[in-house]
DNA sequence: TTGAAAGCGCTAACAT
DNA sequence: ATGTTAGCGCTTTCAA
C-alpha cells in the first residue's frame, strides 16, 4: 500500500488542513488551542479550511502529546439501583459539562470485581476515577492514586492518598431511632445489608450506636441480614413476621430493602404503619410512590455525584492541592411508613 | 540499572523495557501482540523485564497506531430507570468480556440532549456506540455511522446504515389485550408514556391496534399520557379514576408507569385486580414484588443489551458484514396485578 | 506572529 | 526469529 497521498477520501489530518489553507501544522494546532495567537487573518483562512475538509482533530493523537484524555471513569457495586444510578447521573453531568466523558465500570455487588476493577484501570485511559459505594473494606488505593485522581465515595477510611466524601450514616441513623422513639417504639428492628459489604457492616454498627445512646437494647436478634434488593427486603420482613413477637418499628439499610418489606408485609396481611413502622435509608426515587410513601432519609445521590465529580475535576487540574474530606449532612424525612407505636 | 539518557522516576516505555532486556523495541511489542514468534528464552527475559519495571503499554500510543481504543459507548434516555439500567449492565458485561470499556450518555429524556450526543459522539474516542430507546425519530444515524460501528435498540425504522435490535412492541401488546379480555375485560384504558417520545407513540400505536385486531373499540379518552416514571403513573390513573365511568383493565406503557398507577390507585381506596386489572409493559426488576405483583411482558432488557453489545463486536471486527436486523419475542409474564372483570 | 522539527509511545513493514 | 525504522496525528520548544 502507497504511503499516504493528500486528498483522496482519507479523514483530514492537521496536515491536510494546513496545506489546504497555505500554513505550516503549527499555526493550525495553534488555531485549534491558542487561537488568539494567530493573526485574524490567517485564522480564518484556517477556520474556512477546517470546515471545509469538515476537519476535527484527532483525539487520540491529541491525547498522546497532552497525556490528558478528558475521560473519567466510575465504579459503582449496582448499576441497576437508582439510587447510584443518581450519583452517576450526578457525575455525568457534571463532567460533561467540562467536556469530560465518563466510563462507567458496574461489579454487580461482586468483591471479585471490583477488586479487578482497581487492577484494570491501571490501564485504562483517563484522567481520574470515582469509585462508590464499593463493598469491600481491604481496597487499596494507594498505587492507583499514585498514577491517576482519585476520590472515592462512602468509605471514609479508604486511606490519605484519595479524596473523600461520605454520608454521615451514623447521624442519620441517629435521627431515624429518635424519630421512632418519638412516636413511643421502644422495640426496634433493623433489616440490614449484607455483612460482606461495608456498607451493610458500617450501617449495622451505627444503628446499634443509635439505638445504646438513645438508651435502648439491641439484641442480635434485632438484626437480620438482607441481600441489597427488593428480594432481600422481603426475606428479612418475613424473618421478622414469622417469629412469635417482633419489633413495632423497623429501620432498613436501603429504600430498597425496605420496600421490599413492605410488599412482603402487606401480602401477609398487615397493615402499614398501622400494625407497625418501616423506615429506608438512602432516598431512592420510588420511595415517595411505595405503599404507603416510605419515611427515609433525605440522601442526596444526585448531590454527592456531583460533589464527586467537582472534587476530581480539582485533582486534575492541581494534583497537588489539599486533601478533600467532606461529610454530609442527612435529615430525616418523615413520610407515611412510620407512625404512633399500637403498643403499649 | 539502564544507564541510558534518563532511567529514573519516569514511568517505563517500550524502550526502557528493550535497554533492560537487551532486545529491541520490536522483540518487545512482539511479546505484547504476538507471543509466540518470540523465542522463549528471550521471551521470558523481556516479560521478566517488563514485570520488574512495572512496565504496562501505554494505551493511547497503541491507539494511535492500530486506530482501535477498545472503547465503546452507550447512550440512553434514563439511567435510573432499572429496565435500561439492565440494558446497560448487559452491554458491560459483554463487552468488558472482550476487553472493551463503556462510555455512558444518559440524555435525561431530553431531546435536546440526545441531538447533542449524535453530534459530539463523532470526536470521541470510541470504536463505536450503542444507541437505546432514544425518544426522537428524526435522529440521522447516517453520518455518524460512516464514521464508526453502530447499533440501535428500539428503533426500527433508524435506517439501512445501521443494524438494528428491537422487541416486538405490537406482538406484545396484543398478548396483553388477550390475556386482559380472556379475563372478560372489555372496556381497556392505555397509560401511554409521552407522545414525544418514540417508544409513546409507538406503544400507543401497538395498543390501537392489538385493540382493533382484537374487534374491540378504543375511543381517544381511553389514552391518558403519562410521564415516563412513578409520578406519571400516579396521575394518570388518577385522571382515569377521578371520571364516573372507567375502564375494568389498563395496560401501562411501561412498568414504572404501571407501579406508579398501582400506588396511587391503593391509595384512593381501590384494591387490585378487584377493582380492576393493570398491566405493565418492560419487566422493571422490581415488578415482582409490586403490591400486588406485576403482570407485565418478558422484556428481556438484559438479554437485549447482550445481544446489542455482540452486534457491535461483530461489527466493529468486520465493519462489511452483513446488515443485522432483530426482532425480540414479548411473552407474557401473568402475576396478580390482573384478574376476572368485575363487571356483568 | 509564524514555521521547522523534535518528540509522545507504540505498531508494522521491511530487512536481515 | 529479530532488528531497523518509518510513521500514527498532534503539541510544543526553539528560531526566525
Amino acid at each position: 500500500m502507497p504511503p499516504k497521498k493528500k486528498g483522496n477520501g482519507q479523514k483530514p489530518t492537521i496536515r491536510t488542513v494546513s496545506e489546504h489553507a497555505g500554513v505550516s501544522v503549527a499555526t493550525v494546532s495553534r488555531v485549534l488551542n491558542a487561537p488568539l495567537s494567530v493573526k485574524e487573518e490567517r485564522r480564518n483562512r484556517v477556520l474556512e479550511s477546517m470546515k471545509f475538509l469538515n476537519y476535527s482533530p484527532d483525539p487520540v493523537a491529541r491525547a498522546l502529546c497532552t497525556h490528558r484524555v478528558r475521560v473519567a471513569a466510575i465504579a459503582v457495586p449496582n448499576i441497576v439501583n437508582p439510587c447510584l444510578a443518581e450519583v452517576i447521573r450526578g457525575v455525568i453531568e457534571t463532567l460533561e459539562h467540562k467536556g469530560f466523558d465518563v466510563l462507567i465500570f458496574d461489579s454487580n455487588q461482586s468483591i471479585e470485581r471490583e477488586r479487578m476493577f482497581i487492577e484494570v484501570l491501571h490501564n485504562k485511559i483517563i484522567d481520574g476515577v470515582i469509585i462508590a459505594a464499593i463493598s469491600t473494606k481491604e481496597l487499596n488505593y494507594s498505587e492507583l492514586a499514585a498514577k491517576t485522581s482519585v476520590v472515592v465515595i462512602d468509605h471514609p477510611e479508604a486511606g490519605h492518598e484519595v479524596d473523600l466524601l461520605y454520608a454521615d450514616d451514623r447521624g442519620g441513623m441517629q435521627r431515624l431511632v429518635d424519630h421512632l422513639i418519638s412516636l413511643g417504639h421502644r422495640k426496634i428492628g433493623f433489616l440490614s445489608g449484607t455483612f460482606n459489604s461495608m456498607g451493610g457492616v458500617r450501617r449495622t454498627e451505627s444503628f446499634k450506636l443509635a439505638m445504646q445512646s438513645a438508651g435502648l437494647e439491641t439484641s442480635p436478634e434485632d438484626i437480620v441480614e438482607c441481600e441489597w434488593n427488593l428480594y432481600g427486603g422481603a426475606k428479612g420482613i418475613t424473618a421478622f413476621l414469622s417469629r412469635k413477637t417482633f419489633p413495632t418499628a423497623f429501620i432498613s439499610a436501603s429504600d430498597l430493602i425496605a420496600i421490599g418489606a413492605l410488599g412482603a408485609a402487606y401480602s401477609m396481611g398487615f397493615r402499614i404503619p398501622r400494625d407497625f413502622s418501616i423506615t429506608g435509608f438512602d432516598h431512592a426515587p420510588w420511595s415517595e410512590f411505595s405503599i404507603p410513601p416510605l419515611t427515609t432519609l433525605e440522601y442526596p445521590n444526585y448531590r454527592i455525584g456531583k460533589e464527586a465529580a467537582e472534587c476530581l475535576l480539582r485533582r486534575v487540574d492541581s494534583p497537588q492541592a489539599p486533601r478533600i474530606v467532606k461529610k454530609l449532612d442527612l435529615p430525616v424525612m418523615i413520610r407515611k411508613s412510620t407512625g404512633p407505636c399500637s403498643l403499649g
